[in-house]
DNA sequence: TCCAATTCCGAGTAAATCAATCGAGATTTC
DNA sequence: GAAATCTCGATTGATTTACTCGGAATTGGA
């Protein structure tokens, strides 16, 4: 149950861009850069951000990328799951679902309800934090250093 | 953010404890058999739980495991931290709290908040289901299999 | 007292996944 | 046309996962 540098490293770079939404195309270089990220692992992310229809590439000089939506309205969970897959999936779960003759029994289908509902909860959590809200985290952190500075 | 087989087959094992709670030790074995998981490696995942103070064993012949703690005081959360480690931990973490320097800039403190509460909230998205809970449905899914029976 | 049923423990292993790295190509601006 | 970009697929080393195996220690009962 943890989050894999992908997620991690996601985030980090959706954040980026967040940050400089609306200054059109960012190139991966300064994200990497900023981010302290390998801008060739990055690339790969943001290849799967892509497909997901998160963020919106130009190709060429002055090219770049760009979030696909304001940031207003994509989650952490949007993200997570676009570089991670689908989130709290349990072990065998395909399997199972494959092959129907194994969930029959009321203990198992009550495992699989469990697994559902806590899934499903997880998944709002996730989906409750968009990366406006990590800005505006950010832009109080700032302002909290700077009146330290202040008061100094 | 999958869970794991450990910790897939550790909550069935508990949740199979937890339908025999109060009958006494119950032998891994019987465990493995019901639960349909290879007792060798269940072995493993009771020593781990074992460890974490969930369930207590004793050996010898007419030996085996039973819960710690009644069913509705052992929750999901608790199995799956004893068997996968702490939720939702982001893979950079330790390292970073180690070398404190890097978390400095607003945007880095911004991120750890970030994750430092999802993290919380998820874990208390896993802690609101307990084994009891899960008894329960399991309990419900059967009486609707047997009134089902009964219309036919 | 011995035996069978158990838990306990550590080592080993094949496969999968992770975290990158690399190189060659396609596209666009200047 | 040259430089700056994104695009895509292959490769690789390290780590983790999901087991398996063998044997030692413990205990209840015949």
């Amino acid at each position: 149950m943890r989050i894999s540098s992908r997620g991690e490293y996601g985030v980090r770079a959706l954040f980026d861009l967040a940050q400089h939404y609306g200054e059109g195309p960012i190139p991966l270089k300064q994200i990497a850069e900023r981010q302290d990220v390998s801008d060739h692992y990055l690339e790969q992310l943001m290849g799967a951000l892509r497909k997901a229809g998160l963020v919106v590439s130009v190709r060429g000089a002055q090219g770049g990328y760009e979030l696909a939506r304001p940031p207003e309205a994509i989650t952490i969970g949007d993200v997570i799951r676009a570089l991670e897959g689908p989130v709290l999936t349990v072990y065998g779960a395909q399997a199972e679902t494959e092959r129907a003759e194994t969930v029959d029994s009321p203990e198992r289908l009550a495992l699989v309800e469990t697994w559902k509902k806590l899934s499903q909860r997880v998944n709002e959590v996730l989906d409750s934090v968009t990366l406006a809200h990590v800005c505006d985290e950010a832009a109080r952190m700032k302002a909290r250093d700077d009146s330290f500075m202040y008061h100094i």
